[in-house]
DNA sequence: GTGCCCATGTAAAGGGTTACATGATTAA
DNA sequence: TTAATCATGTAACCCTTTACATGGGCAC
């Protein structure tokens, strides 16, 4: 469980609001941890129980309902707790290899088109990903450390596409090829 | 939702009970997809319930309580229907990656580590699937498509882990370097 | 006969997904 | 003024995790 520690982590790089943090949970972060908007102002509000973030109304609000939010130093405190802790390595649960298996055994199963739409989505990340590269950490040596860790998150992204998208071209040209008996 | 499904897979690569189900997935398919033996009892029961499979006595059981299951029409049916239906794409969930944003921006945090046990445990499973490709297949042009999409799995696997790996070494190498400034 | 593994389950709690609800601003 | 988007939520359901329970076989 560290839906919210991932979004502790995110106020503490930036204070905002539920629904911002939703958008960034559908981009950067997202990336590693998904979450709902619905999960998301379900931990908000429990965190502000416990007393780690606060919620303010931002200088700016004018008329809008928008609440933000800011980390307090007992959610500072329970994130470095929690980093401290060991982590079991990511597991996977990837549907699309079920498929496959299923696809070796049975014949009546075709999976090509769906591994090339796959395929074209891991591009269009990839294409993101390289995009954000370029835009964020254009130089190479002058990085704080901050930004050498963040960058190398960026590249594992990109690593990971890569990953993917060589895989999936070689697993594509075995589906298309011809049963021979 | 499809562990079920990953269930039936399993099923018709071979009958068995939910016993070594459970432990064929903490090993093999469980790379791809966990679950603990819990779900996979009661997706046993919930799938005989539905007709997908059915129970039997094996004829070697002696006076064990083991009880096998084998799929039935309508659960390889099923099992087809859902191969069909367009997959999203895997989503990650890396709580390690979301520590490495924490550490970037909080300093009381020291991952190397975590990251030197974790960069083990790829390497272990690297291993695994080594010896594991070794003994299955061994020659590499006669193969039947089954076992051609069989191989590209357990390829995936490795292209992962040698990632994690790589990724994980360059990473070490930063989180050691002392913090300049 | 004690301890360990086999083998199957139940129960409770918590996290995630989907559907629904609401009101307020902004653009056509 | 209608539709879309912003912004925040509630509720129900399902899935996953964790803890507990049970009883049989087997080895020392």
């Amino acid at each position: 469980m560290s839906l919210p520690h991932a979004v502790l982590t995110s106020l503490l790089e930036k204070s905002t609001s539920g629904y911002d943090l939703a958008r960034r949970f559908d981009k950067s972060i997202g990336y590693f941890w998904h979450a709902t908007h619905q999960q998301i102002y379900r931990e908000l509000a429990r965190m502000e129980g416990a007393g780690w973030i606060e919620g303010f109304v931002p200088p700016d609000a004018g008329k809008t309902r928008k609440k933000h939010y800011r980390v307090l130093p007992a959610g500072r405190a329970e994130l470095v707790r929690w980093a401290a802790e060991p982590t079991p390595p990511m597991d996977l649960r990837d549907s699309f290899t079920v498929k496959l298996r299923a696809d070796a055994i049975l014949d009546e199963v075709d999976l090509c088109e769906e591994l090339a739409r796959h395929n074209a989505l891991h591009a269009a990340r990839l294409a993101q990903y390289r995009a954000i590269e370029a835009r964020d950490f254009p130089a190479t040596p002058p990085l704080t450390r901050a930004q050498a860790i963040q960058h190398m998150i960026l590249k594992k992204g990109i690593l990971y596409e890569e990953g993917e998208i060589a895989w999936g071209q070689e697993m594509l040209a075995l589906l298309r090829r011809p049963a021979q008996t």
